[in-house]
DNA sequence: TATATTTGCATCGTGAACGATATAATTAAC
DNA sequence: GTTAATTATATCGTTCACGATGCAAATATA
């Protein structure tokens, strides 16, 4: 009864410490820029491939509808993009980077490796993060299946 | 200038999502006794030791206490736990599980095992976890200490 | 071509996270 | 023993997450 309660053996705990730590150590970076890290994501996410409908986004980030559209909102109030109605398809929203959107990608370019240098300690280097990349990547392909077909 | 930002190249992507599939894991199992994955884990920090002060569960879970205070007062109107004054300091609220509160662990004694069980896959096995924990491990330590010395 | 179903997005409500700030009790400094 | 600094907790405002629900456009079916 004890051990299988105890904090300590809770991989949910970790993940969910370490990525809130990580979010952490990116609010000083993006915060200088009026940006969270959610919202950094999207710009991840738009960077690679500008116009995308919001569900493109959403599905990309694994993350409902319900929560990345109030987050476009705000970007498109800070004018980092615009959302406009699609012509194919009047249901969608295709979601454009404006100019400043795009330069931003420019100003935030020491961030990756800023972020990644401040997680690099003795079991986390260049040679084990593949490592973890996979055991992360098998974790959320399970669990993303898991989650639908449980429904 | 690409490669750096590709989402798919972020460590902390991968924490934040998995983090958040395995949290929405837990919910269906939570939610038959009205608890959130935060509450469960106050659960198991009370469960460890009860009658704990806000500001040790805080830090055993590495929140601020803006955060739990709020979130032991919904427990407490659930009757999972009391919060009374301290004797020996007039400023420390003391948190104490209720019956229903300790009975929630017998209730939830399936839980930790569905959840390991459901992450388990090709890459994370009993064998390889134990690797696993140690680097998230090594990943909070040197943050947790990283966003305090750089304030 | 009507009607039913699905799809894409939005709205609403609740519960975290967390920075900033406030308040009261304790401790330290003088 | 006052006053100052610290500590423990709480309050407030903003931004996610996300379940539930609503609505309009597109597609499938009869």
């Amino acid at each position: 009864m004890e051990e299988k309660f105890r904090l300590d053996n809770q991989l949910c705990f970790r993940l969910y410490t370490a990525s809130r730590l990580i979010t952490q150590a990116y609010h000083p970076l993006l915060g200088e820029y009026g940006l969270t890290y959610p919202q950094y994501l999207v710009l991840l996410v738009l960077w690679e491939k500008d116009a995308q409908p919001v569900n493109d986004i959403a599905k990309r980030l694994l993350l409902e509808t319900n929560t990345v559209t109030p987050l476009l909102k705000r970007m498109e109030a800070e004018g980092i993009l615009t959302r406009t109605k699609g012509e194919k398809d009047a249901r969608q929203m295709i979601v454009k980077l404006t100019k400043k959107g795009r330069d931003l990608q420019n100003k935030l370019t020491d961030v990756p490796e800023s972020v990644g240098s401040a997680v690099l300690c003795e079991s986390v280097t260049p040679e084990t993060v593949p490592g973890l990349f996979k055991m992360l990547d098998d974790i959320i392909n399970q669990l993303k299946d898991n989650n639908k077909t449980t429904d």
